[in-house]
DNA sequence: GTAGCTGCAAACTCTTTGCAACTCT
DNA sequence: AGAGTTGCAAAGAGTTTGCAGCTAC
């Protein structure tokens, strides 16, 4: 029993076939999956799995923070099995997500709340780049 | 004739009445209004206005980058008319968004994408957060 | 005169939901 | 047994678009 398998147990969730396909995709994804990449992935192993159930069960998920929920400026949402906390740049010729982290980063976004008089609860910062050497001027 | 007015007839745009209407309401804004905003301000002043002709200005605008269109994570997007480089704080209890510019921060970015391989070519970076002194813990 | 712009309504995309049937526990 | 879960299809929200008529230049 996989580790997701298992905090949805705590949780109080049923572990129904549905689930466990999509806890096992989730788990195997490698990269930041949108809600058709996991439909596409657990259709491959369970065809009747509806794409309802990928969208009620990734909220599910995100509630429980289990996965977190991205929305990169795409139109949709990208999910990522919970990590440490890290940030994104995203490759605006491949689509590719590259993931950093940045003590200094941290430091300073919350000064700079504090700064502002708030209490920082939640923060994003995406960068998005092309690859060094690749970029020709309009 | 106002600047962002001017900066259309540059740009070869018909100056129109609805778009003169837009350009106003643009102009007047002291907030970052969603197209629902900027399309009731626009009826008020002229009732005619259709909500589609503000999403087609509101995109035109966006690709002369004369205004810069914001996705916070609300489902819809806002707008606000050109103007320095900042980033956001949104204020999770009242909905307002304070604006802020941190050099420290714009130094630091442009670094982190470097030494990915990267060269930066856009990024966004938006601080969610609660007056301080207001949060209760839950 | 005509390329560009507009309003309208239909279409589109992503996401959510009501409901009856089904299934873990 | 029964609360939770599912698939389906319909509905929603936000946004885009085809088209025929209109208008700034």
């Amino acid at each position: 029993m996989s580790e997701l398998e298992e905090r949805c147990a705590e949780a109080g969730l049923k572990m129904t076939g549905q689930r466990k396909v999509i806890l096992q995709v989730l788990g195997e994804a490698e990269d930041h999956p949108s809600v058709e990449d996991v439909y596409g992935r657990a259709k491959a192993i369970d065809s009747s799995i509806s794409i309802a159930t990928v969208y009620r069960t990734l909220s599910l998920l995100d509630e429980l923070d289990l996965i977190v929920k991205h929305e990169f400026q795409e139109g949709y949402s990208r999910y990522e099995v919970n990590s440490d906390h890290h940030h994104h740049l995203v490759d605006l010729e491949t689509g590719e997500v590259v993931e950093f982290q940045n003590d200094e980063l941290e430091a300073l976004k919350e000064k700079i709340a504090r700064d502002l008089g708030y209490d920082l609860v939640d923060h994003r910062l995406e960068l998005y780049g092309k690859k060094t050497g690749k970029n020709k001027k309009k």
